[in-house]
DNA sequence: GAGCGACATCGACTGCCGTCAATGTATGGG
DNA sequence: CCCATACATTGACGGCAGTCGATGTCGCTC
């Protein structure tokens, strides 16, 4: 069911829209709970390398197959790291065929980006 | 000698210069682990919180004794969080008599905010 | 200088996270 | 229809990270 849950807990990270800067006003336990997971989800060396190899591709995306040999990583374990990237709503999954294709998507780490700074 | 050893592994970010964005092209394996270990320093609800009270206070910095208690967390541990984010680069610590006041750095949160995107 | 107050460090416990081998599921080809 | 391929899930293991109480250290005050 992990397929297609619209109910995760991403967070919206935008709160009243406007110029959000993130850091400026004191975060309640909440909010800081749920932009920790985010970042949780990028604070990892495989799944920046995964961020990284997948926008560096032809088409700015790419198929497990060819991200398991360049990252020294067992198929199960991508595949881990691919869904966590997923959940997060760092990269997006589309089956074609026997494969599955992922892309990154760009607005989301804009986001991320955004309150940092 | 936590105090003052300049060779810890914060990691320099920025490689040859120039417009570095980060995920644009595949890292390699040390430096991604770099670059987690950066934002693993970042990915934690009460660390995200104390970034946030530091920035919001009348100085723009703060005494470990004002940030325990809205953070509800003990004294020990909120010690433990800035010694992290200190050892990060993402704070400084200047003792001033029996307090030890910390201040963000902001150039450091917005080097982390330019490799994300 | 003796005692107190602010912070740092230590040691221990607990839970979570990254990793893999083994197994399950589905798609496509012969 | 059966097998090979691509990917997901499960279960188990090891290590790390967050938390606290207890203790150590430094500076201030009387």
């Amino acid at each position: 069911m992990t397929e297609a849950g619209p109910q995760r807990p991403v967070a919206t990270l935008e709160g009243p829209a406007c110029c959000r800067s993130g850091l400026a006003a004191p975060l309640d336990r909440s909010t800081a709970e749920d932009l920790a997971r985010l970042l949780k989800a990028v604070a990892d060396p495989a799944r920046l390398q995964l961020l990284s190899l997948i926008r560096a591709s032809a088409a700015g995306e790419a198929c497990v197959c060819d991200l398991t040999e360049p990252l020294g990583l067992s198929q199960p374990t991508v595949s881990h790291h691919l869904k966590v990237l997923a959940e997060a709503g760092l990269v997006v999954r589309e089956r074609r065929g026997a494969w599955a294709w992922y892309a990154v998507v760009p607005e989301r780490l804009g986001e991320l980006a955004a309150v940092l700074r």
